[in-house]
DNA sequence: CCATTAACGCACTATCTGGTTACTTTCTTA
DNA sequence: TAAGAAAGTAACCAGATAGTGCGTTAATGG
Protein backbone atom coordinates (compact mmCIF):
# COMPACT_ATOMS: atom_id res chain seq x y z
CA UNK A 1 0.00 0.00 0.00
CA UNK A 2 2.51 2.62 1.00
CA UNK A 3 5.13 2.04 -1.66
CA UNK A 4 7.62 4.44 -2.14
CA UNK A 5 7.98 6.75 -5.27
CA UNK A 6 10.10 9.47 -6.22
CA UNK A 7 8.30 12.87 -5.64
CA UNK A 8 8.00 13.84 -9.47
CA UNK A 9 6.95 10.27 -10.41
CA UNK A 10 3.77 10.04 -8.05
CA UNK A 11 2.75 13.53 -9.28
CA UNK A 12 3.03 11.76 -12.95
CA UNK A 13 0.78 8.86 -11.65
CA UNK A 14 -1.79 11.23 -9.94
CA UNK A 15 -2.05 12.64 -13.16
CA UNK A 16 -3.12 9.69 -15.35
CA UNK A 17 -4.54 7.57 -13.17
CA UNK A 18 -6.83 9.91 -12.24
CA UNK A 19 -10.08 9.45 -9.32
CA UNK A 20 -12.07 11.98 -9.03
CA UNK A 21 -12.12 13.60 -5.27
CA UNK A 22 -9.11 11.80 -3.78
CA UNK A 23 -5.96 13.41 -5.48
CA UNK A 24 -5.32 16.18 -3.58
CA UNK A 25 -5.12 13.45 -0.56
CA UNK A 26 -2.96 11.48 -2.35
CA UNK A 27 -0.32 14.33 -2.71
CA UNK A 28 0.02 15.62 0.77
CA UNK A 29 0.62 12.16 2.28
CA UNK A 30 3.91 12.23 -0.31
CA UNK A 31 7.01 13.37 1.39
CA UNK A 32 9.91 15.08 -0.61
CA UNK A 33 12.57 12.81 -1.65
CA UNK A 34 15.01 13.27 0.33
CA UNK A 35 12.96 12.94 3.21
CA UNK A 36 11.74 9.33 2.17
CA UNK A 37 13.75 7.80 4.34
CA UNK A 38 12.76 9.33 7.77
CA UNK A 39 9.98 7.57 7.39
CA UNK A 40 10.06 4.85 10.03
CA UNK A 41 10.04 0.59 9.57
CA UNK A 42 9.82 0.45 5.97
CA UNK A 43 7.60 -2.55 3.79
CA UNK A 44 9.72 -5.03 2.59
CA UNK A 45 8.52 -4.76 -0.99
CA UNK A 46 10.14 -2.10 -2.24
CA UNK A 47 11.83 -1.44 -5.05
CA UNK A 48 15.36 -0.07 -4.93
CA UNK A 49 15.17 2.14 -7.94
CA UNK A 50 17.32 4.54 -6.30
CA UNK A 51 20.53 2.59 -5.07
CA UNK A 52 21.76 5.36 -1.71
CA UNK A 53 21.73 8.84 -1.33
CA UNK A 54 22.58 10.32 -4.71
CA UNK A 55 24.58 12.43 -4.70
CA UNK A 56 22.69 15.58 -6.46
CA UNK A 57 25.78 17.09 -8.16
CA UNK A 58 24.65 20.93 -9.13
CA UNK A 59 25.65 23.02 -12.83
CA UNK A 60 23.81 25.81 -13.87
CA UNK A 61 25.25 25.72 -17.09
CA UNK A 62 24.27 22.32 -17.89
CA UNK A 63 20.54 22.17 -16.58
CA UNK A 64 20.21 25.34 -18.89
CA UNK A 65 21.53 23.18 -21.59
CA UNK A 66 19.25 20.48 -20.90
CA UNK A 67 16.43 22.47 -20.54
CA UNK A 68 17.02 24.18 -24.05
CA UNK A 69 17.44 20.99 -25.99
CA UNK A 70 14.38 19.54 -24.12
CA UNK A 71 12.66 22.59 -25.33
CA UNK A 72 13.94 22.64 -28.83
CA UNK A 73 12.43 19.23 -29.39
CA UNK A 74 9.05 19.82 -27.39
CA UNK A 75 8.47 23.23 -29.27
CA UNK A 76 9.31 21.53 -32.61
CA UNK A 77 6.95 18.98 -32.21
CA UNK A 78 4.01 20.90 -30.99
CA UNK A 79 4.94 24.36 -31.45
CA UNK A 80 4.93 27.16 -29.41
CA UNK A 81 1.14 26.72 -28.38
CA UNK A 82 1.16 23.02 -28.00
CA UNK A 83 4.45 22.93 -26.80
CA UNK A 84 4.26 22.28 -22.81
CA UNK A 85 6.11 23.43 -20.09
CA UNK A 86 6.18 20.43 -17.64
CA UNK A 87 6.81 18.16 -20.35
CA UNK A 88 9.84 20.51 -21.05
CA UNK A 89 10.91 19.55 -16.72
CA UNK A 90 10.54 16.39 -16.98
CA UNK A 91 12.45 15.70 -20.43
CA UNK A 92 15.37 17.56 -19.42
CA UNK A 93 14.87 16.56 -15.60
CA UNK A 94 14.91 19.74 -14.28
CA UNK A 95 12.82 21.30 -12.11
CA UNK A 96 10.07 23.18 -13.45
CA UNK A 97 10.92 26.75 -11.09
CA UNK A 98 14.20 26.36 -13.08
CA UNK A 99 12.92 27.03 -16.15
CA UNK A 100 11.26 30.18 -15.13
CA UNK A 101 14.58 31.05 -13.05
CA UNK A 102 16.66 30.81 -16.37
CA UNK A 103 14.47 31.69 -19.06
CA UNK A 104 11.74 33.83 -16.98
CA UNK A 105 8.51 32.36 -19.13
CA UNK A 106 7.41 29.95 -22.07
CA UNK A 107 7.83 32.80 -24.16
CA UNK A 108 11.21 33.59 -22.80
CA UNK A 109 12.61 30.39 -23.25
CA UNK A 110 11.30 30.01 -27.09
CA UNK A 111 12.93 33.15 -27.49
CA UNK A 112 16.24 31.63 -26.64
CA UNK A 113 15.74 28.80 -28.31
CA UNK A 114 14.88 30.24 -31.32
CA UNK A 115 17.81 32.46 -31.35
CA UNK A 116 19.91 29.97 -30.97
CA UNK A 117 18.58 27.96 -33.78
CA UNK A 118 19.36 30.72 -36.16
CA UNK A 119 22.76 31.41 -35.09
CA UNK A 120 23.76 27.79 -35.52
CA UNK A 121 22.74 27.68 -39.01
CA UNK A 122 24.08 30.84 -39.48
CA UNK A 123 27.48 29.77 -38.06
CA UNK A 124 27.07 26.27 -40.28
CA UNK A 125 26.81 28.23 -43.20
CA UNK A 126 29.60 30.28 -42.64
CA UNK A 127 31.75 27.52 -42.01
CA UNK A 128 31.33 26.31 -45.54
CA UNK A 129 34.33 29.08 -45.92
CA UNK A 130 32.01 29.86 -49.59
CA UNK A 131 34.63 32.81 -50.61
CA UNK A 132 37.13 30.77 -51.09
CA UNK A 133 35.79 28.11 -53.50
CA UNK A 134 35.08 29.11 -57.30
CA UNK A 135 31.52 30.54 -57.69
CA UNK A 136 29.65 27.89 -59.59
CA UNK A 137 30.66 25.21 -56.85
CA UNK A 138 30.18 27.78 -54.22
CA UNK A 139 26.48 28.23 -55.21
CA UNK A 140 26.23 24.41 -55.42
CA UNK A 141 27.45 23.64 -52.68
CA UNK A 142 25.08 26.01 -50.69
CA UNK A 143 21.71 24.54 -52.31
CA UNK A 144 23.64 20.88 -50.98
CA UNK A 145 24.32 22.52 -47.78
CA UNK A 146 20.55 24.05 -47.21
CA UNK A 147 18.65 20.81 -48.36
CA UNK A 148 20.53 18.67 -45.99
CA UNK A 149 20.67 21.15 -42.71
CA UNK A 150 16.70 21.25 -43.54
CA UNK A 151 16.93 17.22 -43.72
CA UNK A 152 19.18 17.08 -40.49
CA UNK A 153 17.69 19.89 -38.61
CA UNK A 154 13.66 19.29 -39.26
CA UNK A 155 13.48 21.48 -35.94
CA UNK A 156 14.46 24.35 -37.13
CA UNK A 157 11.75 24.53 -39.80
CA UNK A 158 9.10 23.93 -37.39
CA UNK A 159 10.68 26.72 -34.94
CA UNK A 160 10.58 28.79 -38.16
CA UNK A 161 6.97 28.15 -38.83
CA UNK A 162 5.67 28.40 -35.35
CA UNK A 163 7.66 32.00 -35.06
CA UNK A 164 5.90 33.07 -38.26
CA UNK A 165 2.81 32.06 -37.00
CA UNK A 166 3.28 34.77 -34.12
CA UNK A 167 4.30 36.90 -36.74
CA UNK A 168 8.26 36.88 -36.04
CA UNK A 169 7.53 39.07 -32.38
CA UNK A 170 10.01 36.74 -30.89
CA UNK A 171 12.44 37.58 -33.16
CA UNK A 172 11.91 41.22 -33.69
CA UNK A 173 13.70 41.20 -30.14
CA UNK A 174 16.79 39.30 -31.04
CA UNK A 175 20.04 41.75 -32.58
CA UNK A 176 22.47 38.77 -33.15
CA UNK A 177 19.99 37.23 -35.44
CA UNK A 178 20.15 40.86 -37.49
CA UNK A 179 24.14 40.53 -37.70
CA UNK A 180 24.16 36.85 -38.73
CA UNK A 181 22.17 37.78 -41.25
CA UNK A 182 23.56 40.46 -42.66
CA UNK A 183 26.76 38.55 -43.05
CA UNK A 184 25.08 35.52 -45.14
CA UNK A 185 23.47 37.61 -47.83
CA UNK A 186 26.89 39.61 -48.54
CA UNK A 187 28.48 35.85 -48.43
CA UNK A 188 26.29 35.12 -51.37
CA UNK A 189 26.67 38.56 -52.64
CA UNK A 190 30.11 38.17 -52.81
CA UNK A 191 29.82 34.73 -55.48
CA UNK A 192 27.16 36.09 -57.28
CA UNK A 193 29.33 39.43 -58.24
CA UNK A 194 32.47 36.88 -58.38
CA UNK A 195 30.37 34.80 -61.22
CA UNK A 196 29.65 37.68 -62.41
CA UNK A 197 33.42 38.88 -63.15
CA UNK A 198 34.04 35.67 -64.16
CA UNK A 199 31.48 35.26 -67.07
CA UNK A 200 29.68 32.49 -65.60
CA UNK A 201 26.45 34.39 -64.09
CA UNK A 202 24.85 36.45 -65.67
CA UNK A 203 24.54 40.46 -64.15
CA UNK A 204 21.89 41.77 -62.30
CA UNK A 205 20.46 38.86 -60.03
CA UNK A 206 19.45 40.27 -56.98
CA UNK A 207 21.37 38.13 -53.72
CA UNK A 208 17.96 38.40 -51.66
CA UNK A 209 15.44 36.80 -53.87
CA UNK A 210 18.51 34.31 -54.62
CA UNK A 211 18.93 33.26 -51.21
CA UNK A 212 14.93 32.70 -51.23
CA UNK A 213 14.98 30.81 -53.85
CA UNK A 214 17.49 28.59 -52.85
CA UNK A 215 16.21 28.08 -49.22
CA UNK A 216 12.90 27.99 -50.58
CA UNK A 217 13.15 25.18 -52.90
CA UNK A 218 14.36 23.19 -50.04
CA UNK A 219 12.21 24.17 -47.09
CA UNK A 220 8.53 23.91 -48.66
CA UNK A 221 9.94 20.51 -49.52
CA UNK A 222 10.65 19.71 -46.38
CA UNK A 223 8.26 21.23 -44.13
CA UNK A 224 5.37 19.56 -46.26
CA UNK A 225 6.99 16.45 -46.66
CA UNK A 226 3.61 14.83 -44.54
CA UNK A 227 0.95 16.17 -46.88
CA UNK A 228 3.20 16.68 -49.95
CA UNK A 229 3.58 12.76 -49.40
CA UNK A 230 -0.09 12.63 -49.93
CA UNK A 231 -1.03 15.11 -52.20
CA UNK A 232 1.65 13.48 -54.81
CA UNK A 233 1.09 10.08 -54.08
CA UNK A 234 4.88 9.29 -53.35
CA UNK A 235 7.38 9.40 -50.46
CA UNK A 236 9.00 12.39 -50.49
CA UNK A 237 11.41 11.19 -47.68
CA UNK A 238 12.88 8.05 -49.56
CA UNK A 239 16.40 7.80 -50.05
CA UNK A 240 16.03 8.41 -53.90
CA UNK A 241 13.30 10.97 -54.03
CA UNK A 242 15.65 12.70 -51.70
CA UNK A 243 19.04 12.59 -54.19
CA UNK A 244 16.48 13.67 -57.02
CA UNK A 245 15.00 16.66 -55.49
CA UNK A 246 18.54 17.86 -54.65
CA UNK A 247 19.57 17.52 -58.18
CA UNK A 248 16.88 19.03 -59.27
CA UNK A 249 17.42 21.98 -56.57
CA UNK A 250 20.85 22.44 -57.94
CA UNK A 251 19.33 22.68 -61.31
CA UNK A 252 17.34 24.59 -60.82
CA UNK A 253 19.54 27.53 -59.69
CA UNK A 254 22.19 26.72 -61.68
CA UNK A 255 19.78 27.34 -64.57
CA UNK A 256 18.64 30.69 -62.94
CA UNK A 257 21.70 31.91 -62.74
CA UNK A 258 23.42 30.94 -66.22
CA UNK A 259 23.93 33.84 -68.32
CA UNK B 1 -27.06 47.36 -11.22
CA UNK B 2 -29.92 45.32 -13.14
CA UNK B 3 -28.61 46.03 -16.40
CA UNK B 4 -29.42 43.34 -19.45
CA UNK B 5 -27.10 41.60 -21.35
CA UNK B 6 -27.45 38.52 -23.78
CA UNK B 7 -26.81 35.15 -22.14
CA UNK B 8 -23.74 35.02 -24.44
CA UNK B 9 -22.52 38.32 -23.51
CA UNK B 10 -22.84 38.10 -19.97
CA UNK B 11 -20.75 34.41 -19.96
CA UNK B 12 -17.94 36.38 -21.86
CA UNK B 13 -18.05 38.82 -18.90
CA UNK B 14 -18.11 36.64 -16.53
CA UNK B 15 -14.81 34.86 -17.44
CA UNK B 16 -12.51 37.78 -18.46
CA UNK B 17 -13.59 40.07 -15.14
CA UNK B 18 -13.36 37.08 -12.63
CA UNK B 19 -14.38 37.50 -9.32
CA UNK B 20 -13.89 34.14 -7.30
CA UNK B 21 -16.71 32.87 -5.73
CA UNK B 22 -19.77 35.14 -7.41
CA UNK B 23 -19.71 33.57 -11.09
CA UNK B 24 -22.51 31.50 -10.05
CA UNK B 25 -24.85 33.55 -8.75
CA UNK B 26 -24.36 36.07 -11.29
CA UNK B 27 -25.14 33.59 -14.05
CA UNK B 28 -28.47 32.05 -12.33
CA UNK B 29 -29.83 35.71 -12.61
CA UNK B 30 -29.55 35.62 -16.35
CA UNK B 31 -32.74 34.70 -18.25
CA UNK B 32 -32.46 33.38 -21.93
CA UNK B 33 -32.31 36.08 -24.10
CA UNK B 34 -35.66 35.20 -25.74
CA UNK B 35 -37.07 35.65 -22.14
CA UNK B 36 -35.40 39.00 -21.48
CA UNK B 37 -38.48 41.75 -21.70
CA UNK B 38 -40.35 39.59 -19.01
CA UNK B 39 -38.82 40.97 -16.23
CA UNK B 40 -40.77 44.09 -14.60
CA UNK B 41 -39.74 48.18 -15.64
CA UNK B 42 -36.65 47.88 -17.46
CA UNK B 43 -33.75 50.73 -15.88
CA UNK B 44 -33.10 53.53 -18.40
CA UNK B 45 -29.83 52.98 -19.02
CA UNK B 46 -30.00 50.14 -21.06
CA UNK B 47 -28.48 50.69 -24.85
CA UNK B 48 -30.82 48.95 -26.91
CA UNK B 49 -28.39 46.63 -28.97
CA UNK B 50 -31.24 44.17 -28.90
CA UNK B 51 -34.39 46.11 -30.92
CA UNK B 52 -37.15 43.81 -29.99
CA UNK B 53 -37.76 39.85 -29.47
CA UNK B 54 -35.82 38.51 -32.31
CA UNK B 55 -37.31 35.84 -34.18
CA UNK B 56 -33.97 33.84 -34.44
CA UNK B 57 -34.45 31.71 -37.73
CA UNK B 58 -33.15 28.16 -38.02
CA UNK B 59 -31.14 27.21 -40.41
CA UNK B 60 -28.48 24.38 -39.94
CA UNK B 61 -26.78 25.01 -43.29
CA UNK B 62 -25.86 28.45 -42.49
CA UNK B 63 -25.01 27.94 -38.90
CA UNK B 64 -22.54 25.39 -40.09
CA UNK B 65 -21.04 27.48 -42.66
CA UNK B 66 -20.37 30.17 -39.94
CA UNK B 67 -18.54 27.65 -37.75
CA UNK B 68 -16.30 26.99 -40.61
CA UNK B 69 -15.80 30.06 -41.37
CA UNK B 70 -15.01 31.21 -38.01
CA UNK B 71 -12.70 27.89 -37.43
CA UNK B 72 -10.86 27.99 -39.98
CA UNK B 73 -9.75 32.02 -39.24
CA UNK B 74 -9.15 30.35 -35.64
CA UNK B 75 -7.53 27.69 -36.88
CA UNK B 76 -5.50 29.67 -39.52
CA UNK B 77 -4.25 32.28 -36.66
CA UNK B 78 -3.27 30.36 -33.57
CA UNK B 79 -2.83 26.52 -35.06
CA UNK B 80 -4.71 23.43 -34.36
CA UNK B 81 -3.27 23.51 -30.68
CA UNK B 82 -3.77 27.02 -29.97
CA UNK B 83 -7.15 27.22 -31.44
CA UNK B 84 -10.03 27.54 -29.37
CA UNK B 85 -13.10 26.04 -29.34
CA UNK B 86 -14.88 28.47 -27.13
CA UNK B 87 -13.62 31.79 -29.56
CA UNK B 88 -14.47 29.56 -32.69
CA UNK B 89 -18.19 29.72 -31.36
CA UNK B 90 -18.75 33.24 -30.35
CA UNK B 91 -17.03 34.15 -33.64
CA UNK B 92 -19.69 31.90 -35.18
CA UNK B 93 -22.53 33.31 -33.43
CA UNK B 94 -22.82 29.46 -32.45
CA UNK B 95 -23.18 27.34 -28.99
CA UNK B 96 -20.65 25.67 -28.74
CA UNK B 97 -22.87 22.48 -28.26
CA UNK B 98 -23.75 22.95 -31.99
CA UNK B 99 -19.46 22.38 -32.97
CA UNK B 100 -19.61 19.47 -31.16
CA UNK B 101 -23.18 18.32 -32.66
CA UNK B 102 -22.13 19.03 -36.75
CA UNK B 103 -18.12 18.38 -36.39
CA UNK B 104 -18.00 15.86 -32.92
CA UNK B 105 -14.92 17.24 -32.06
CA UNK B 106 -12.07 20.02 -32.20
CA UNK B 107 -10.22 17.41 -34.74
CA UNK B 108 -13.16 16.98 -36.88
CA UNK B 109 -13.93 20.39 -37.34
CA UNK B 110 -10.19 20.72 -38.47
CA UNK B 111 -10.27 18.06 -40.52
CA UNK B 112 -13.51 19.55 -42.09
CA UNK B 113 -11.76 23.32 -42.59
CA UNK B 114 -8.21 21.87 -43.98
CA UNK B 115 -10.46 19.51 -46.57
CA UNK B 116 -11.83 22.54 -47.92
CA UNK B 117 -9.13 24.39 -48.17
CA UNK B 118 -7.79 21.93 -50.15
CA UNK B 119 -10.84 21.68 -52.16
CA UNK B 120 -11.07 25.40 -52.96
CA UNK B 121 -7.74 25.92 -54.17
CA UNK B 122 -7.58 22.70 -56.34
CA UNK B 123 -11.07 24.55 -57.82
CA UNK B 124 -9.78 27.41 -58.80
CA UNK B 125 -6.69 25.91 -60.38
CA UNK B 126 -9.12 23.94 -62.56
CA UNK B 127 -10.88 26.95 -63.63
CA UNK B 128 -7.78 28.18 -64.75
CA UNK B 129 -8.59 26.38 -68.14
CA UNK B 130 -4.75 26.02 -68.88
CA UNK B 131 -4.91 22.86 -71.08
CA UNK B 132 -6.06 25.83 -73.49
CA UNK B 133 -3.54 28.11 -73.29
CA UNK B 134 -0.09 27.98 -75.20
CA UNK B 135 2.59 26.20 -73.10
CA UNK B 136 4.67 28.94 -71.92
CA UNK B 137 2.13 31.56 -70.86
CA UNK B 138 0.27 28.90 -69.58
CA UNK B 139 2.81 28.04 -67.32
CA UNK B 140 3.26 31.86 -66.28
CA UNK B 141 -0.25 32.12 -65.24
CA UNK B 142 0.21 28.93 -63.15
CA UNK B 143 3.02 30.81 -61.35
CA UNK B 144 1.49 33.80 -61.05
CA UNK B 145 -2.17 32.42 -59.77
CA UNK B 146 -0.02 30.22 -57.35
CA UNK B 147 1.73 33.55 -55.94
CA UNK B 148 -1.78 35.15 -55.95
CA UNK B 149 -3.58 32.89 -54.01
CA UNK B 150 -1.23 32.22 -51.22
CA UNK B 151 -1.01 36.11 -50.84
CA UNK B 152 -5.25 36.42 -50.56
CA UNK B 153 -5.66 33.24 -48.90
CA UNK B 154 -2.64 33.07 -46.30
CA UNK B 155 -4.97 30.84 -44.11
CA UNK B 156 -4.52 28.33 -46.94
CA UNK B 157 -0.49 28.14 -45.72
CA UNK B 158 -1.23 28.37 -41.91
CA UNK B 159 -3.62 25.76 -41.75
CA UNK B 160 -1.16 23.86 -44.29
CA UNK B 161 1.91 24.31 -41.63
CA UNK B 162 -0.54 23.15 -38.91
CA UNK B 163 -1.74 20.18 -40.57
CA UNK B 164 2.39 19.11 -41.02
CA UNK B 165 3.11 19.84 -37.50
CA UNK B 166 1.10 16.45 -37.31
CA UNK B 167 2.57 14.83 -39.67
CA UNK B 168 -0.80 15.10 -42.07
CA UNK B 169 -3.18 12.58 -40.04
CA UNK B 170 -6.07 14.66 -41.00
CA UNK B 171 -5.36 14.77 -44.58
CA UNK B 172 -4.81 10.82 -45.17
CA UNK B 173 -8.29 10.16 -44.08
CA UNK B 174 -9.40 12.29 -46.91
CA UNK B 175 -10.48 10.54 -50.48
CA UNK B 176 -11.56 13.97 -52.05
CA UNK B 177 -7.75 15.58 -51.92
CA UNK B 178 -6.07 12.63 -53.75
CA UNK B 179 -9.54 12.67 -56.35
CA UNK B 180 -8.74 16.66 -57.00
CA UNK B 181 -4.46 16.33 -56.43
CA UNK B 182 -4.37 13.88 -59.79
CA UNK B 183 -6.47 16.15 -61.71
CA UNK B 184 -4.07 19.00 -60.73
CA UNK B 185 -0.52 17.19 -61.33
CA UNK B 186 -2.00 15.92 -64.80
CA UNK B 187 -2.62 18.79 -65.32
CA UNK B 188 0.90 20.57 -65.28
CA UNK B 189 1.96 17.48 -66.94
CA UNK B 190 0.05 18.13 -70.25
CA UNK B 191 1.67 21.64 -70.20
CA UNK B 192 5.04 20.29 -70.25
CA UNK B 193 4.10 17.67 -72.75
CA UNK B 194 2.29 20.32 -75.53
CA UNK B 195 5.84 22.26 -74.44
CA UNK B 196 8.14 19.89 -75.35
CA UNK B 197 6.90 19.31 -78.73
CA UNK B 198 6.38 22.51 -79.78
CA UNK B 199 10.03 22.40 -78.82
CA UNK B 200 9.78 25.95 -76.33
CA UNK B 201 10.41 23.55 -73.07
CA UNK B 202 13.26 20.79 -72.68
CA UNK B 203 12.37 17.39 -72.34
CA UNK B 204 12.60 14.92 -69.07
CA UNK B 205 11.08 17.21 -66.45
CA UNK B 206 9.49 15.55 -63.64
CA UNK B 207 6.00 17.35 -63.59
CA UNK B 208 6.24 16.68 -59.76
CA UNK B 209 9.18 18.43 -59.01
CA UNK B 210 7.99 21.43 -61.44
CA UNK B 211 4.87 21.33 -59.07
CA UNK B 212 6.79 21.41 -55.68
CA UNK B 213 9.17 24.02 -57.21
CA UNK B 214 6.22 26.56 -58.51
CA UNK B 215 4.76 25.64 -54.72
CA UNK B 216 7.74 26.41 -52.94
CA UNK B 217 8.86 30.01 -54.30
CA UNK B 218 5.50 31.09 -53.79
CA UNK B 219 4.86 29.51 -50.56
CA UNK B 220 7.93 30.08 -48.42
CA UNK B 221 8.01 33.77 -49.35
CA UNK B 222 4.36 34.22 -48.08
CA UNK B 223 5.05 31.51 -44.76
CA UNK B 224 8.05 33.24 -43.99
CA UNK B 225 7.40 37.23 -44.78
CA UNK B 226 7.44 38.18 -40.76
CA UNK B 227 11.36 35.92 -40.14
CA UNK B 228 12.09 36.90 -43.58
CA UNK B 229 11.43 41.22 -42.93
CA UNK B 230 13.30 41.01 -40.29
CA UNK B 231 16.50 38.54 -41.80
CA UNK B 232 16.65 40.21 -45.04
CA UNK B 233 16.11 43.55 -43.50
CA UNK B 234 13.21 44.52 -45.59
CA UNK B 235 9.39 45.16 -45.66
CA UNK B 236 8.91 41.76 -48.25
CA UNK B 237 4.86 42.31 -47.75
CA UNK B 238 5.58 46.00 -49.40
CA UNK B 239 4.21 46.50 -53.17
CA UNK B 240 7.13 46.57 -54.68
CA UNK B 241 8.77 44.01 -53.25
CA UNK B 242 6.14 41.78 -54.19
CA UNK B 243 5.88 42.58 -57.77
CA UNK B 244 9.57 42.12 -57.90
CA UNK B 245 9.01 38.50 -56.36
CA UNK B 246 6.84 37.23 -58.73
CA UNK B 247 8.89 38.44 -61.44
CA UNK B 248 11.73 36.81 -60.47
CA UNK B 249 9.66 33.63 -59.95
CA UNK B 250 7.88 34.02 -63.31
CA UNK B 251 11.58 33.94 -64.63
CA UNK B 252 13.12 31.25 -62.26
CA UNK B 253 10.13 29.05 -63.86
CA UNK B 254 10.85 29.99 -67.49
CA UNK B 255 14.52 29.51 -67.33
CA UNK B 256 14.52 26.17 -65.43
CA UNK B 257 12.03 24.40 -68.47
CA UNK B 258 13.68 26.14 -71.28
CA UNK B 259 15.72 24.17 -73.65
C1' DC C 1 -53.38 21.67 -34.98
C1' DC C 2 -50.76 18.55 -32.75
C1' DA C 3 -46.73 15.76 -32.37
C1' DT C 4 -42.35 14.58 -33.73
C1' DT C 5 -37.94 16.04 -35.11
C1' DA C 6 -34.10 18.82 -35.45
C1' DA C 7 -31.84 23.17 -34.17
C1' DC C 8 -30.29 25.58 -30.40
C1' DG C 9 -28.68 26.94 -25.71
C1' DC C 10 -27.08 26.92 -20.67
C1' DA C 11 -24.78 25.18 -17.01
C1' DC C 12 -21.44 22.14 -15.59
C1' DT C 13 -17.32 18.89 -15.18
C1' DA C 14 -12.91 16.68 -15.28
C1' DT C 15 -8.71 17.87 -16.25
C1' DC C 16 -4.93 20.64 -17.73
C1' DT C 17 -1.55 24.34 -17.59
C1' DG C 18 1.46 28.39 -16.99
C1' DG C 19 3.16 30.33 -13.22
C1' DT C 20 4.30 30.97 -8.04
C1' DT C 21 5.20 30.30 -3.03
C1' DA C 22 7.97 28.72 0.24
C1' DC C 23 11.06 26.15 1.22
C1' DT C 24 15.84 22.75 1.36
C1' DT C 25 20.36 21.54 -0.25
C1' DT C 26 24.81 22.39 -2.15
C1' DC C 27 28.53 25.43 -3.38
C1' DT C 28 31.67 29.25 -2.67
C1' DT C 29 34.42 32.51 -0.42
C1' DA C 30 35.96 35.59 3.08
C1' DT D 1 34.33 27.09 8.78
C1' DA D 2 30.46 30.05 8.94
C1' DA D 3 27.38 32.35 6.20
C1' DG D 4 25.54 34.01 2.23
C1' DA D 5 24.53 32.98 -2.55
C1' DA D 6 23.01 30.01 -5.92
C1' DA D 7 20.81 25.70 -7.39
C1' DG D 8 17.16 22.82 -6.84
C1' DT D 9 12.42 20.97 -5.27
C1' DA D 10 7.41 19.90 -4.04
C1' DA D 11 3.07 21.55 -3.51
C1' DC D 12 -0.18 24.51 -4.87
C1' DC D 13 -3.39 27.81 -7.50
C1' DA D 14 -6.32 30.53 -10.61
C1' DG D 15 -7.92 30.51 -14.76
C1' DA D 16 -8.59 28.14 -18.80
C1' DT D 17 -10.32 24.37 -21.92
C1' DA D 18 -12.38 20.37 -24.52
C1' DG D 19 -16.32 18.12 -24.07
C1' DT D 20 -21.34 16.78 -22.27
C1' DG D 21 -26.15 16.31 -20.13
C1' DC D 22 -30.31 17.86 -20.55
C1' DG D 23 -33.76 21.11 -21.28
C1' DT D 24 -36.04 24.59 -24.68
C1' DT D 25 -37.72 26.36 -29.02
C1' DA D 26 -38.77 26.50 -33.83
C1' DA D 27 -39.89 24.01 -38.06
C1' DT D 28 -42.28 20.14 -40.40
C1' DG D 29 -45.49 16.80 -41.84
C1' DG D 30 -49.45 14.07 -41.11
Amino acid sequence: MSQVFSATKMRHRARKNFDAGQQLCVRLEVKPTTLALENDTLPTDIEPTEPAAKPRIRDAEATKARILDAAKKEFAKNGLGGGRVDDIAEKAKANKRMIYHYFGSKEGLFQTVLENAYVDIRTAEQKLKLDHIEPKQALEKLVRFTFDYYLKNPEFITLVNSENLHRAKHLKKSEVVKVYSRKFVSMVENILERGVATGVFRAGIDPVQLNITIAAIGYYYMTNRFTGSIVFERDLMAKEALEERLRFNIDTILRLVAP
